[in-house]
DNA sequence: TTTACATTGCGTTATTATGACACAATGATA
DNA sequence: TATCATTGTGTCATAATAACGCAATGTAAA
């Protein structure tokens, strides 16, 4: 069976190819009908969900790893991702669970840089959850969103580097943009909104939203009007790349 | 020689010890006659001036691999350290540099884990600069303060980092107080304002910036007054600990 | 066809935060 | 005793923010 050969290399000789102790692990973010998902991986090794993760290769930098990582799960490539943190707790290690999975597809090891603790360092990404084709790998049995409100049980010490990743992201809402890659090319003013108040988890003034957002020109007003909805219709707007981008760099400017 | 020995260890069975492939950097910052200075090591392997670093043990957070470090070279104990940021770029090795300095030391080695590369982790420390005793290692042949605005030559990329750290830094101010570490118990209003000065390299209003800093309530007045200065005397102030401690969490609030 | 109504777009107003500056009090030094 | 750089406290104009009003829109119900 192919597999088996494929993960008995990986025990046995990964570490000719990758760096040891150390991985990434990438909170890969979506939004679809207002909720905020994570992508996740089901650990065929732990029979638990975990965070889409891999390793550095021996000549590779790390923000690599993580678009690797990125495009192999959702086939997404040139996807901005950004490290947020380091986890380093020294019981990071999978060693037990490692060697009964290896039992089971038949393997026994004594040694592997597989059983070894590992420090990992978090990456996010944003992504547009309709563009996203989800792929398992060797290693999982599935891979499938979540809704943030409802993550399952997860391996080592994955959901506290999810809560991690989410207060990162409400902070960095302060000082940068966000949606253009998690919100269609198209979209209207009240989905923006509700993507601020969903990663927010609290209302915002729907007026003043919207001065505030305005106020920074990183939107263009589209001459089109959404159809088929009940109640007024909302205009289109799509992002100003351009000053997007400035804004990503300078900061927004103000307090939502 | 001892240290003939210690370093050949170091190089031989340091893997033993140590997970591979991975470091911290500290980024000691004091702050004295106003003037913010870094802790820098003289790396004898390179003849260059270097982040004082070191690394994990197998069974170690890493925050207490950087506090260790921190120890090490300042003798100062329960020190609050932040991790800042990963630097990984493929070619952080000094395995050149690092032959040609057992051969000086008259050790051959073909092999060793200090050959490969690294990936490091930037910590930060906010110290009191009197209270410091910088302490060279086995690996350096000095242990020194440099003023921000004088930075000598180093290895690698440890200006890179320090860089950032600096950027690091000045974002803090703005969410986060400063100072706790970095000043004597008493301190007076200007002195507090220089090492904000100082730190972002700008002036601030006099009147503002005490009005500022007052209302976040971080500060308790003493009624004690500068003895021996021209001039008006001013305050002493210390820090309300608690309240300060609570600033950290939720933030201060304002900006400079 | 008309009416009701939730929603959008564009405003106003009160409150608070901020930047810029005025002035008297202080106390060592001339 | 006068000088003067510095400190402590306060004022005022301006900008940012929060809270709210109201007409326009267009589907859905009457």
């Amino acid at each position: 069976m192919i597999f088996e050969k494929e993960i008995k290399e990986h025990y046995l000789k990964g570490h000719e190819k990758y760096l040891r102790n150390i991985s990434v692990d990438c909170l890969i973010f979506g939004f679809h009908e207002n909720e905020l998902k994570i992508l996740l991986l089901h650990a065929k090794y732990a029979g638990l969900w975990a965070l889409p993760g891999g390793f550095i290769l021996k000549e590779e930098h790390m923000d690599e790893a993580a678009k690797r990582v990125l495009e192999q799960r959702t086939g997404l490539k040139s996807i901005y991702m950004e490290q947020f943190r380091v986890f380093s707790q020294p019981n990071r290690s999978t060693k037990k669970i490692n060697k009964q999975f290896l039992k089971n597809v038949g393997i026994e090891l004594e040694e592997s840089w597989m059983f070894e603790r590992f420090i990992t360092v978090g990456y996010t990404a944003l992504v547009d959850f309709t563009k996203v084709q989800p792929v398992a790998d060797t290693f999982s049995s599935a891979c499938e969103w979540f809704n943030i409100s409802n993550i399952p049980e997860m391996i080592l010490d994955h959901k506290e580097i999810l809560k991690k990743a989410l207060e990162n992201l409400r902070l960095q809402l302060n000082y940068q943009p966000v949606g253009y890659n998690l919100l269609p090319e198209k979209f209207t003013m009240p989905d923006l909104q509700k993507l601020y108040e969903t990663i927010l988890d609290k209302k915002l003034d729907r007026r003043n939203f919207q001065r505030k957002i305005i106020g920074t020109g990183i939107l263009k007003k589209l001459n089109e009007i959404k159809k088929a909805v009940a109640h007024k219709a909302p205009s289109y707007y799509k992002f100003d790349l351009r000053k997007y981008q400035k804004a990503l760099k300078a900061g927004m400017g103000f307090e939502l």
